[in-house]
DNA sequence: CTCAAGGTTGACGTTGACGTCAATAAAGCT
DNA sequence: AGCTTTATTGACGTCAACGTCAACCTTGAG
C-alpha cells in the first residue's frame, strides 16, 4: 500500500513512481517523460539506477501543465514561459541567486520585472478569454432557449 | 474594389473569393480548403470552374471554428460535432426533411433532441472551463500581488 | 533463486493540422 | 491578345505531442 521500501516510520514525505503518478492523473508515462525532456517537469529527485520520483509539488506541477495545456489551449513551449514565470519559481531562482555568488539586485529587479509583465500579460490574455467564453456562452444559452421552444411546439403539433 | 464580376447594381449579397477570406480572417487559404475536407465549412456555392464562393453566413461559420479551435482548444473534430448542434444548423435540416419527403415528426423530435442535449453538454462544458480559468486567474492575481511586494522591497532595499 | 512487475534509455511510428510545391485552368487588367 | 493574378486539385513534407517497441536493469514476492 505504502510507496517505495516502507520504512519503519518516518513520516513519509509522499513520493510517487511514475507509474503512481500517471494514474493519478490519467496521463501515459511516456508524457510524464516527454515533459521532462521538454523540461516542463523535473522530478525533484532520482534514484541511484535513474528511477524518477515525483513530489507533491511535482505533482501540482504536472496538474498546472495539464491545465494551461487543455483548458487554456497552450502549446507546451507556451506553457513552459507560463510556468517559468509563475511566483514559485521566480522567488526560488532569486534566493538561489542571493545565496550562490552575485548578490547584484539588479539583476534580480530585473528577474522580478520580467515576471511581472508576463504574468500580467497573462492575466489580461485570460481576461480576453474569459469575456469571450462568456459571450460564447450566451449565444448558447439562447440556442437552448430556440430548441426547447421548437421541441414545445412539435410536441404541441404531435399532440393535435 | 468590388469582388467578384461587379455587375451593374443588383444589391451584391456579398460574395468572397478564397483569397479574400483567407485575409479578412487571417487563415490561409489552404486551411480552408483543409475544413471543407473535414467538413467543417461548405462555400454556400460554387462557379462552374469550381471556385469556392463564400457568404456572409460561411465567413461567420469560419470565425466560430476558429474560435472553438483556439479559445476552447477543441479537436477539428469536437468542433464539428459542437456545429452540428448549432441551431441554425439544425433548424436548417428539421427544414429541409420537413420540405422533402418524410414529415415524420419523431424523427424531427430525435433531430431536436439530440441537440438540446448536446447543447447541454456544451454549456455545463463551458461552465466548468469558466470556473477553472476563473479559479486560475485569481491564483495569478496572488501571484501578481506577491511579485510587486517583493520588487518593492528589493527597491527599498536599493534604495538604502 | 526465480521471475513477473515496473522502471530505464533509445529509436522509430503515428496522428492532426496544416505548409509547400507542381501542373493546370480561368479571371481580369492593359 | 497577352500577361499577371488567383483559383483548382493532387501529392508530398513538416512539426508537435505523443504511441509503441526493443533491449536492458532492479526490486519485491513466492
Amino acid at each position: 500500500m505504502t510507496p517505495l521500501t516502507s520504512l519503519p516510520n518516518k513520516t513519509q514525505p509522499l513520493v510517487l513512481r511514475i507509474g503512481e503518478v500517471a494514474k493519478l492523473t490519467g496521463l501515459t508515462t511516456r508524457t510524464l517523460r516527454y515533459w521532462e525532456e521538454q523540461g516542463l517537469v523535473n522530478p525533484s529527485s532520482y534514484r541511484g539506477n535513474g528511477e524518477r520520483l515525483y513530489s507533491a509539488a511535482d505533482m501540482a506541477r504536472v496538474a498546472r501543465i495539464r491545465d494551461l495545456q487543455h483548458l487554456l489551449g497552450f502549446s507546451l513551449a507556451e506553457v513552459r514561459v507560463v510556468l517559468d514565470t509563475e511566483d514559485v519559481d521566480v522567488l526560488d531562482r532569486v534566493r538561489s541567486e542571493f545565496h550562490s555568488g552575485d548578490p547584484s539586485p539588479t539583476r534580480q529587479r530585473d528577474l522580478i520585472d520580467e515576471a511581472i509583465s508576463a504574468n500580467d500579460q497573462l492575466l489580461s490574455r485570460l481576461d480576453d478569454t474569459l469575456s469571450r467564453i462568456e459571450a460564447f456562452r450566451a449565444e448558447r444559452t439562447v440556442s437552448a432557449d430556440k430548441l426547447r421552444a421548437l421541441r414545445e411546439a412539435l410536441d404541441a403539433e404531435i399532440g393535435d
